[in-house]
DNA sequence: AAATTAAGTTTCCTATAGGAAACTTTTATG
DNA sequence: CATAAAAGTTTCCTATAGGAAACTTAATTT
């Protein structure tokens, strides 16, 4: 059944999503070999996890074997009883998750960014899903006014001072004055920005958190 | 068998857990509310909702209202109709998070830390609850003989060099040597260790990703 | 303010989830 | 191997989730 009836009219609804009358097709997650998996690497019986959830055995055979879709309210229990985490049950057990990648950016052969303020030198672009972004970057403003706003993004920033004399302006705190060998941490959702104050150009090295 | 011969006694690891025969009691996450606030914020109608998702307004309105406990399929087509991770359900939406931080550390006055084959220069230690944990380190080790085993912990390391010239050595590539400019990003759960090969001591900077 | 439209809620019904117990399968024991 | 015990599955029933449509409320227009 599963009697799809659409919605009559709404002629404008062009989302073309499901035309054809098959479903949105949502990319399934077997939250009951999850289920299993976690019960089992605990050594639990069916028996005991009823005990622990408070659900019947008969409940957790089902969901183990994909026979039902647990209510929300039963993964809480499921979760609780087990003691993990509720997003556990729906990331893969992906003890997977790379762990022996490597990548080598030699002096100078990063990829280029150009930027108005900026000219950024990315590093170790051959790996991507990285928890850090680092790059090196060579400051061309010389003014705060070049910046039209604050930068913002997502995560934390780490700036390491390699030549050079800069300010670091952030919008909570006084501009600051860095040089060679200075460091400074900071929430990256907060406006920030970095002039050269130096002769030279002004080098700095950056990592951002993802 | 695992057996371990204990029947019932156990008296060592009883999880003490709801003796008495009450309910385990979980800790109720309201995800009516996180469904009604992302659609809200998305300016979706709970029709446009339901185009998206697939699922009847009733449904929608249902759950939002707490009134259904909707089973693991709907929360999958929430989910992807709404486009946002499952995961993103259960975590409340702390906006909270700290955003304001700043910590600056000027060279050379970082918090020491040495170990017999580095002398590690901590930065930003003022702030706790980083995503990432930069440190300025003076290589000391001459020889891979002197690393009992491989260093490795959680995370992914990246690595730059300051000053002098290092060989990296990890568990699954061949060593490589690095110069003043080069850089290396790797995970850190593969066995890694740095050596100092100039006549100088060397000095990088690592950024460890938590 | 009545009429119109759009949003959200409730009703009513069918499909299905969850629980208790019977049943089947597997593992241990004489 | 027979038997007992334990672990897992299926059945059957009740409670409840999900969908269509009726209904109510809120926002617009006339």
């Amino acid at each position: 059944m599963k009697n799809k009836n659409e919605t009559d009219s709404a002629p404008s609804m062009n989302i073309v999503r499901n035309e054809g009358g098959n479903e949105p097709k949502v990319k399934t997650v077997h939250i009951g070999q999850q289920v299993k998996a976690i019960r089992t690497q605990n050594k639990f019986t069916l028996e005991e996890a009823s005990r622990r959830t408070g659900l019947a055995k008969s409940t957790l055979s089902k969901i183990e074997n994909e026979q039902i879709s647990p209510t929300f309210m039963v993964l809480q229990k499921l979760a609780a009883g087990l003691e993990i985490d509720l997003p556990q049950l729906f990331t893969q057990p992906s003890k997977v998750q790379a762990s022996g990648r490597r990548d080598i950016t030699k002096a100078n052969t990063g990829k280029a960014h150009l930027t108005p303020t900026y000219e950024h030198e990315l590093l170790a672009t051959e790996l991507s899903n990285k928890k850090m972004l680092p790059y090196k970057t060579c400051i061309r403003s010389r003014s705060f006014d070049e910046y039209g706003d604050w930068i913002r993004h997502e995560g934390e920033d780490f700036l390491f001072v390699l030549e050079g004399d800069i300010q670091l302006f952030t919008e909570f705190y006084e501009p600051v004055l860095l040089s060679k060998g200075d460091s400074a941490y900071y929430d990256a959702t907060m406006g920030h920005a970095v002039i050269s104050i130096s002769e030279q150009d002004a080098h700095i090295l950056w990592v951002t958190s993802t």
